[in-house]
DNA sequence: AGCACGCCGACT
DNA sequence: GTCGGCGTGCTC
């Protein structure tokens, strides 16, 4: 039994006293004592030999399925994810479950299914009516109607159908089919576009794949028409009577994609955290029982029960969002290809910014990978430009050259579309008097000053309002220095006061709806400038943008992480995305004070597939992923040397299992050390070979656990960290 | 994680 | 004399 407590381990009961045990088995759900509680498990085996003294074993409490709620290949999947994520199984089978069902409530399994004759069924004898009255009354029943016979008409034939039913099923001559929902598939060709010769071809690749596993990295352009290869290729799934999970980063910045599902493709449920515990439970049950063909939904979805899966499609799957950040930090684009591997159906991942973590696995072998050069239409590819802003004049960090090609661009009848990566306004605000920046009290960070005059902690979210007197030497003058989107915005309203300007960040969007009403400005050509964040490169399509400008390239090449570089260039690539999507040809004009870096140049001389390349031989030289394996043990803890003093025992347990290949680097302070006011360690470890990793990281776990410093902090083992901090 | 047990300090 | 602090151990 898996048991929702953080043990890393299960637990072993007798049946419930005067049940009858033959009834049981794995994927369903069963109350237990456990200790002085009661809770709800997931039986996940059925064992003769316990792994403890038969005296102390204690008996469920109740069965609460007539039949399992979790499938098992979707038990072996959680099986798979918890071993590789070293996380405890029991909260892995939680994540499988409506929060309905994990609290216990009943399920009923859908009765709207028909039972009809198998093949075997119908070529075998008929019952002998004398010795089994009931099973050849329904033998009769269902050889009249070859479509099947549901429930209710089965029970106005026969009184007791249940049991006789339960006897032809075990002989293999009955089945229960569930309505062919999937048909809504067949009105989907024919509103498709004209597909050009690339999409064809990938089209035509993956669904000669549809009967295998086959993961394919489908690297386009934005544009180039990814979403209509996964729609191809998911009506052509449909059609052999399969579903389809896609997965995408965040619903509610798509929701045009859904929609555009939902047209093509009618019945596509949309699974996110929108949606009310009774509507979650009914999706669920759903494409549990196949009644629903496509399920789109963000990273959780990857769990979501399917009857009959057919194909996945991981879109944008370079997205940071797809890994969970914490409790159980797994990558719902590594399991949705575990996923796909063990069903063995085809998987699309696809990309205008491949992660380089693909790419690789497209290098190796591993992956076939399926271009899409050309854009849909006859847009041209916006032109890349560096912008060399070395002793440039800058108005709020507007260097000339931009604010002239903006006036260009705007002259001509364009919009313009500025990318900065920092809301808020000003990020440092200094006392003029002594120096003193002014920090969060629980952070180690500086307080983000906003247009409202409060300070706001960005990593914490502690607020308070712009003190009078500096808290170091009561001066009452302070200098703000540096740029958010706000302070970007205000500089432009005055540079340019006859164009509407709109602001796309987390602050303007927090209201419900007040994102659609900005972009509806946008549309309408009310407003022809954009400042904004990284919401502003994902999903939306502005046709009228004709420039887009990167105000400040330089902070994602010199970042902590050594994933930063490769995160701007996603995001300059996904943001020059936005541009020149009409007739018009677009302009993107990139700010730095590195023209010369290599990386740069790479990205904007030939594109994303250059710089990955580049970033790619820069990884492997310097041993990091994907030539490495890679684990962070993290730990936290409000008392100041606990964490360290935790990772300094973990490295001697880790020491102890280890080869020399594997290196252990650390512990040392978090990127950002304290953080709401704990202080943050951790421990790397670097492997060449991810098998070995998995195998040190299973032998040292229980030590790890064991640890008496750990508890003293709250720890966590990260597998494939996507962020170091 | 919860929830117990157990052993030492400051209170009605 | 007790109330309660949190260190330690256990959950089939």
């Amino acid at each position: 039994m898996a048991v929702p407590s953080p043990l890393h381990r299960q637990f072993d009961y007798l049946p419930p006293a005067g049940g009858e045990q033959n009834s049981l088995c794995p994927g369903m759900r069963v109350r237990v004592p456990f200790g002085k509680r009661h809770m709800v498990g997931v039986l996940t085996g059925i064992t003769s030999n316990p792994g403890i003294a038969a005296d102390r074993l204690r008996h469920a409490s109740q069965v609460l399925d007539a039949s399992p709620v979790i499938s098992e290949d979707m038990l072996a999947l959680a099986g798979w994810a918890a071993d590789y994520y070293h996380h405890p199984i029991g909260e892995v089978l939680q994540l499988l479950l409506p929060a309905s069902l994990r609290q216990g409530r009943p399920w009923k399994p859908t009765q709207n299914g028909k039972w009809r004759l198998t093949d075997a069924g119908r070529q075998a004898d008929a019952p002998q009516p004398h010795r089994a009255p009931r099973q050849a009354c329904l033998w009769n029943l269902l050889a009249q109607h070859a479509e099947g016979v549901d429930t209710t008409a089965l029970a106005t034939h026969l009184q007791n159908w249940k049991a006789p039913l339960k006897l032809l099923e075990k002989r293999g001559w009955v089945e229960f089919v569930v309505p062919p929902v999937l048909a809504a598939g067949a009105r989907a060709v024919a509103a498709g576009p004209r597909l050009n010769a690339a999409q064809q071809q990938a089209i035509e690749n993956i669904c000669a794949a549809l009967d295998s596993f086959r993961p394919f990295l489908l690297d386009g352009v934005t544009g180039s028409g990814k979403t209509e290869v996964y729609l191809q290729v998911i009506v052509e799934s449909l059609r052999l009577g399969k579903q389809a999970l896609v997965l995408v980063p965040e619903i509610g910045l798509t929701p045009q994609l859904v929609e555009r599902f939902r047209m093509r493709l009618g019945s596509v449920a949309a699974f996110h955290s929108g949606l009310s515990g009774a509507e979650r439970l009914e999706t669920w049950q759903a494409a549990s029982d196949g009644r629903i063909p496509v399920v789109i939904g963000t990273r959780s979805a990857v769990f979501m029960p399917l009857k009959n899966p057919g194909v996945i499609v991981v879109d944008e799957e370079h997205d940071a969002s797809f890994k969970q950040q914490d409790g159980f930090r797994y990558s719902a684009r590594d399991i949705a290809v575990m996923r796909a591997r063990r069903r063995s159906i085809p998987i699309v991942l696809g990309s205008a910014t491949p992660s380089l973590e693909s790419l690789y696995n497209v290098r190796q072998g591993r992956y076939a990978q399926l271009h899409l050069p050309e854009r849909a239409g006859n847009a041209k590819h916006p032109r890349m430009r560096l912008l060399d802003i070395r002793s440039r004049r800058m108005e709020e960090g507007l260097s000339d050259l931009l604010l002239d090609a903006m006036r260009q661009h705007l002259g001509a009848g364009g919009q313009v579309l500025l990318f900065l990566n920092r809301r808020g306004y000003a990020p440092t605000v200094m006392c003029h008097a002594c120096g003193t920046t002014l920090q969060c009290a629980r952070c180690d960070a500086r307080l983000t000053l906003h247009a409202d005059q409060r300070l706001q902690c960005h990593h914490c979210g502690a607020q308070r309002p712009l003190p009078e007197r500096c808290p170091q030497c009561g001066g009452t003058d302070f200098g703000q220095y540096g740029l958010g989107t706000e302070r970007v915005e205000r500089a432009l309203q005055r540079l340019f006061p006859d164009t509407g300007i709109a602001r796309i960040d987390r602050d303007s969007t927090r209201r419900r709806g007040s994102l659609n009403a900005l972009l509806d400005t946008v549309r309408s050509g009310e407003s022809r400038i954009l400042v904004g964040t990284q919401m502003l490169t994902k999903g939306h399509d502005f046709p009228d943008v004709t420039l887009v400008g990167i105000l400040d390239a330089d902070q994602g090449l010199f970042g902590v992480d050594f994933r930063s570089s490769e995160r701007m260039a996603q995001l300059i690539v996904q943001a020059a995305g936005r541009a020149g999507r009409s007739l018009r040809p677009g302009e993107v004009l990139i700010q730095t004070h590195h023209p010369d870096h290599p990386l740069l140049r790479h990205l904007v001389a030939d594109g994303y597939a250059s710089f990955a390349a580049a970033a790619l031989i820069e990884r492997r030289q310097a041993g990091l992923p994907p030539y490495a394996a890679m684990a962070l043990l993290r730990a936290e803890a409000t008392a100041p040397s606990a964490p360290m003093a935790y990772l300094q025992a973990a490295k001697t347990v880790l020491t102890a299992c280890l080869g020399n290949d594997i290196q252990l680097l650390g512990p040392a302070p978090a990127p950002m050390e304290r953080r709401a006011g704990r202080i943050r360690a951790q421990l790397l470890l670097l492997a060449n070979q991810r098998a070995r990793l998995q195998q040190v990281l299973g032998t040292a776990m229980p030590e790890l656990i064991a640890l008496k410093q750990a508890r003293r902090v709250r720890w966590s083992l990260d597998v494939d960290p996507a962020d170091m901090y």
